[in-house]
DNA sequence: ACAGATATCTAGATGCTGTCAGGCCCCTCA
DNA sequence: TGAGGGGCCTGACAGCATCTAGATATCTGT
């Protein structure tokens, strides 16, 4: 794709110029945390970021590329926060990684929520058309995976490893969209919540994990 | 509504005519399955029904409350399936109705892919505007809890309803859109993987509810 | 300093969509 | 028999994604 290269070849941008680009994925990204993929259209994003509506197809081939670059961020910035939390393994114990780890993945979601919400959503952006996708969410997976194997060892760590994401990833999208976002408005209500189930939760997992 | 009425008043139908109604959410739900939300289109749900693109109006106000119904319909069959559930907590023992109640969950999300997909997407069918599928909705909840009120007793149930909603849920969604889509292809690798798994967390939940 | 290449953006058009306004037929009931 | 209404249809409109065809502005090689 030449569009790669924009930045580089080509017209370099004078000091006051606008990076187009990445102005037209900020106010993506807003436009996805306020209505939703359903709300981003690509003539809104020309219209708010004041180009015309085909300035954006210079960028992005389509859409649901737009989308897709706004997921493999997502899972970039999800697999970095958890390798740090990973880390804690060495200086604070598995304990407190694994709490962090939970506390990282469901940040995560909380923090940008249009992303988070389109990033399993094969109808909204497939994986299997963007390589980048599924390469940064392999990264993100792989963090989990690791942590998994530490704590149980290899034997059977791939079934933990499936308990731990989908215990976080369905706490995550019951806070977003289930139930759970009724019960908890607030950011310190969901703090407190979310500690109490995490503690339970993690006790649980060490629990067997010590049997 | 008069619409609920359709079938009622008005003319009865003759006994070739064909329920157009019931029509438009069956092929609704198909397309729904095919192609996720996206691809749920009011011009050719009315086009495959074989209807002008203005027939579905006379039943349903607008697209998302097709979308409503079916998600609607969707709670109050999972509701179901988990209230039958847990009555084997009598014949069977808790631990069996735990297991009934989380293949329940993600038979229904494996079954109904596309309702299941949107039940949790206010940003697709808003449950605000739709009275019918916040009671459905939530009667689908109490079944979950309910049972974790029988293994955990009052105390602390809410924690547990929580955890067990959302590893069945993080789990439905994995399998269906995430990294475990990949892994397990059929359907018997998905029904020997989840039976791996929901042993394991049960034997850590009871264990911990044991205690 | 000039010419061409190229990145960047604009303009117009096509065919799709959801939805509004109104019309027509036939059944039911008085 | 005729009024009312349920059930469906025709037509029209604005907004959408996306295609094709230009129009500038800036860099590169000479």
């Amino acid at each position: 794709m030449r569009h790669m290269q924009a930045r580089v070849l080509g017209r370099p941008k004078s000091d006051s110029a606008r990076d187009l680009r990445r102005d037209l994925l900020l106010t993506s990204r807003q436009m996805l945390d306020e209505g939703g993929p359903t709300a981003l259209s690509m003539r809104e994003v020309a219209r708010r970021t004041a180009c015309t509506h085909q300035a954006p197809y210079h960028y992005f081939d389509n859409r649901e590329s737009i989308l897709a670059a706004l997921v493999t961020d997502g899972f970039d910035t999800l697999a970095v926060r958890l390798e740090e939390a990973n880390e804690l393994v060495v200086t604070a114990g598995v304990r407190a990684a694994l709490l962090a780890s939970g506390a990282a993945y469901l940040g995560f979601a909380l923090g940008h929520p249009g992303v988070f919400r389109i990033m399993f959503r094969p109808d909204v952006c497939d994986p299997a058309k963007f390589p980048t996708v599924q390469a940064s969410g392999a990264r993100a997976r792989s963090a989990l995976d690791r942590l998994c194997a530490i704590m149980h060892g290899s034997q059977a760590h791939a079934a933990w490893a499936t308990i731990l994401w989908a215990h976080v990833h369905g706490l995550a999208c019951l806070l977003l969209d289930g139930p759970l976002a009724l019960q908890c408005q607030t950011e310190s209500q969901r703090a407190e919540y979310l500690l109490g189930v995490g503690e339970q939760f993690a006790d649980m997992v060490l629990a067997k994990a010590a049997r």
